[in-house]
RNA sequence: GGCCCCUUGGUCAAGCGGUUAAGACACCGCCCUUUCACGGCGGUAACAGGAGUUCGAUUCUCCUAGGGGUCA
């Protein structure tokens, strides 16, 4: 893998993690001049949440340190809120679930970043991310080797431009071995735990986030069959599916009960109580859909599809439309829901995503 | 108004003189997890109040407070 570009400079997205560290290792060794840069693209003064974001440069700068390679720090704050926060809040607004990540990765990491690195005179720009890339014929985005940690749902939205100039360096690595080459090289951040919570913001109580930015308007809660069966704080706060937070206990049957629907028009939230068929749908259509290749398929095909980061492959049928594609389930599908990402999947490889819509139960 | 029944943790609900007073759902915490969720594990929490009877009362009796049938 070595022989390529050696000495041209390639940029690293550092998280101040061990996976971005590990990467930047790698290909320190492949002979690549490295650069190790740091994206703030959050300002935690804006919610008062916690800031980690000190402490992870920190770490940046003990692992650059470390496998000697310069290091630096770009903002990317107001981007970020301009082309990844106010979707969110606008998705949120409208009664739908966004995934904020994707569209960090589509128009953060692998734009603004991207466009930073040329800038620096880079040819190419590295992330901890657990996906690979083919570049054989055309770019294919590829599950990453570890498939617990497979990342390659968040890069769905990406396009060849933007995955021309991009390497995975602990693509095709195992977590362990990962943690192992951080461990040999006595790297800090070895046994740091894995991030979570929504890149560059972090872990927050969802709830309480998204009270600092969207006006709480209480209403009903509603069974299927209208039976009135609580408050809810605000339609927003929930998702398809969910089951905490509701605060509906000791009725009917003693089971769980779990978000099936929201009526914005009327304020209601509507329940379910058990895994019951109202929460499963059998398909759906994106609004739009980003095929990685470029190329949009003429007929309809079966591939496997996600419609959550993590859930296992599901065998779907796409029919290509005007505008996005019509996903069939072979199996009905429980808590698919408007704003996540429907993501194919052609064995290992990713051919695109696009949002949610509508489901068709 | 007169006879009958009910009253346990946030909610529903076991218990039937001696129990660490079940369980479920909720809630909280942890785990999982670069979204939001799902899921897994664990935890907090109760016998309406008073007086009796008993070696011993959530369980029996009688009062005082809050809900259902029948009789004028």
């Amino acid at each position: 893998m070595a022989n390529q570009t050696l000495q041209s400079r390639v940029v690293v997205g550092m998280s101040g993690g061990v996976d971005s560290a590990v990467a930047a290792y790698v290909l320190k060794e492949a002979g690549y001049d490295v650069v190790g840069v740091f994206m703030k693209n959050w300002d935690e003064t804006i919610d008062g949440g916690e800031c980690t974001a000190a402490a992870d440069f920190r770490d940046v700068q003990s692992v650059c340190d470390a496998i000697d390679i310069p290091y630096y720090t770009v903002n990317f704050q107001q981007e970020y809120y301009d082309r990844v926060f106010t979707y969110f809040l606008d998705e949120y607004k409208s009664g739908r679930t966004p995934n904020p990540d994707v569209m960090c990765n589509s128009e953060i990491k692998f734009d603004a970043f991207l466009e930073f690195a040329y800038k620096t005179g880079a040819s190419a720009i590295a992330t901890g991310h657990y996906a690979r890339l083919d570049k054989s014929d055309g770019i294919k985005l590829l599950k990453g080797k570890d498939a617990g940690k497979d990342q390659s749902y968040f890069l769905c939205m990406l396009t060849q431009n933007q995955l021309k100039d991009v390497l995975f360096p602990v693509g095709d690595m195992e977590k362990p071995e990962v943690r192992k080459i951080a461990e040999e090289l006595n790297l800090s951040v070895a046994d740091k735990k894995d991030s979570t919570g929504i890149c560059f913001i972090g872990e927050r109580k969802f709830k309480e986030f998204l009270k600092k930015f969207l006006p709480a308007i209480p209403g009903e809660i509603r069974s299927l069959d209208g039976e009135y069966i609580g408050q809810h704080d605000g339609l927003m706060y929930y998702t398809l599916g969910q089951r905490r937070g509701l605060d509906i206990g000791g009725r009917g049957t003693g089971e769980r009960w779990f978000v099936v629907e929201k009526d914005l028009k009327n304020n209601v939230l509507f329940v379910v109580q058990g895994d019951q068929s109202p929460l499963y749908s059998k398909a759906l259509t994106t609004t739009g859909f980003n095929w990685i290749s470029g190329k949009v398929p003429d007929e309809a095909f079966d591939c496997m599809a996600k419609f959550r980061y993590r859930q296992a492959d599901q065998k779907v049928r796409v029919t290509p439309q005007k505008d996005g594609i019509y996903i069939d389930f072979a199996e009905k599908q429980r808590a698919v829901t408007p704003g996540q990402y429907a993501v194919l999947y052609d064995g290992e490889v990713c051919l695109g995503g696009g949002v949610i819509d509508k489901v068709i139960k």
